[in-house]
RNA sequence: GUGGACGUAGCUCAGUUGGCAGAGCGCUUGGUUGUGGCCCAAGUGGUCGUGGGUUCAAGUCCCAUCGUUCACCCCA
């Protein structure tokens, strides 16, 4: 075809399916809010630099990943391909922590990544989330997590598991890495090829690796990393288990799982959606104590997480729940000609800044055609408007799941629509 | 970037060893004056992704190309 298409590994968000967005959004708005987390909005492009040193130039989404491009005065700029990079920005340039020690933010929108697209993974996807800013204690990493958890759980979605680990301070992971290399070495040979090419750059991917033999040396022989914990970042991982216990959320905690972005210290986790397929992540996060300081503010401790708003929806669709609400017309009106149209306008326009939601028809259709379009959209009731209800001041008024019908006028509506039904 | 699968009506898909392009759903209009849902009838709908090639004849066979999709890499 060669119409005009939308680009690929970018989708429209229907008419008809826009109303999930909304309640994702709202509850965003409600649960986070409830914890008196504010919202942040930043700009969808950034200089290209922001990413490079907040995520790290040599991962995969700096290196290969990101749509960047010169504008006219030269000057590189990319599409955020992720959020905490442009948060803590903002949080330095408009010196958050003047006003105060701690910073509880919450965001939502479009970001940008140029991969091959597959089930759960687009070009353009959105994520909501939240940054948790100034607080070095296990009580904000606890937080943060139990607000992932409560968000999933006000969807109703049952079929996900919260994974967590610590991957300690830069200095005890380093350790750990060289560790790992040295007893794995002997064994390389049993390794698939791409994990021999991740042995030396990026040993902790292996983790990662989905091939069944690699992963059986890995249980095998290597080191728990936890063991290689300081005291400190024992004690605090530690605690954010027992923080969560108290609450009664169920986690698992994952000695394997490594996370891609190289800010993270400390505590990570990942939430797993058991429907999806091979990108199975619904949320992913985790501490970055370093990366306000990288960025050029003070050093500032902080925790946080980003959430897939595509693979949810995807998510609530396998287990066939529905989230959010469909909005019909409380009233359909039907009039018969142009008089009977204009007759009662006031009246809807009232109604309609009372709240409710009046749907008229604008294509002067048959009264056949006006009911069976009424029942369509699930309209609760139908006004129906002839040369006789407009001399009387009156009109028939029919609920539709019922099929009663009685007279109705433009002051006795307003109540039988407050009330729902006859 | 690499590999596999698939492109036929708005949607989901049939289409035989090459021989006039189909169904269901949807949409529109009817089934006695101004009443929906079920049912019935009619109507609407397609450059068979695109470009070449083989053939008397291609939706069907061959080549190329584009698109979609799943998986890898990586991540939400």
């Amino acid at each position: 075809m060669g119409a005009l298409k939308s680009i690929k590994g970018t989708r429209d968000v229907l008419p008809w399916e826009s109303y999930q967005w909304q309640a994702v959004e709202k509850l965003c708005r409600e649960l986070f809010g409830s914890y008196f987390y504010q919202e942040i909005r930043t700009p969808v492009f950034e200089k290209t630099e922001l990413f490079a040193r907040g995520i790290g130039e040599f991962s995969d989404i700096v290196s290969k990943e990101m749509y960047s491009f010169q504008d006219k005065g030269g000057e590189w700029l990319t599409l955020r391909p992720e959020y905490t990079a442009s948060v803590i920005r903002s949080y330095i340039q408009h010196h958050f922590e003047q006003q105060s020690a701690l910073h509880k933010i919450w965001y939502a929108g479009p970001l940008f990544r140029q991969e091959r697209p597959q089930a759960g993974r687009q070009r353009q996807f959105h994520q909501f989330g939240i940054e948790l800013i100034g607080s070095e204690f296990p009580e904000a990493d606890a937080e943060v997590i139990t607000l992932a958890c409560e968000f999933y759980k006000k969807t109703g979605l049952k079929e996900w598991e919260l994974h967590i680990n610590s991957i300690g301070n830069i200095h005890d992971r380093q350790t750990y890495i060289e560790h790992l290399r040295k007893i794995l070495k002997p064994h390389i040979e049993s390794l698939c090829p791409l994990c021999q090419q991740r042995f030396d750059n990026n040993t902790l991917r292996l983790f990662d690796c989905k091939n069944s033999e690699c992963q059986a040396v890995l249980d095998l022989h290597a080191p728990n990393i936890l063991d290689f914990l300081s005291k400190e970042d024992k004690e605090h991982f530690e605690q954010v288990c027992d923080l969560l216990t108290y609450q009664g959320i169920p986690y698992v905690i994952n000695p394997k799982l490594v996370r891609g972005l190289d800010y993270y210290t400390r505590t990570t986790f990942e939430i797993k959606g058991k429907t999806l397929g091979a990108q199975d992540a619904l949320c992913g996060g985790g501490r970055y104590d370093n990366l306000v300081s990288e960025l050029g503010g003070k050093p500032t401790p902080s925790v946080g997480f980003a959430a897939g708003i595509e693979r949810l929806l995807i998510a609530l669709e396998n287990e066939t729940i529905s989230f959010g609400d469909y909005a019909c017309p409380d009233l359909y009106v039907a009039s018969m000609d142009l008089n009977s149209y204009s007759g009662f306008l006031k009246t809807w326009n009232e109604l309609r800044s009372m709240g409710f939601i009046i749907e008229t028809d604008l294509q002067r259709r048959s009264l056949k055609a006006m009911m069976r379009d009424a029942h369509k959209k699930n309209a609760r009731f139908v006004a129906v408007i002839g040369s006789d209800e407009l001399k009387s001041g009156t009109f028939i008024l029919k609920q539709l799941d019922t099929g009663a019908e009685i007279k109705a006028d433009p002051v006795s509506i307003k109540d039988i629509l407050k009330k729902g039904s006859l």
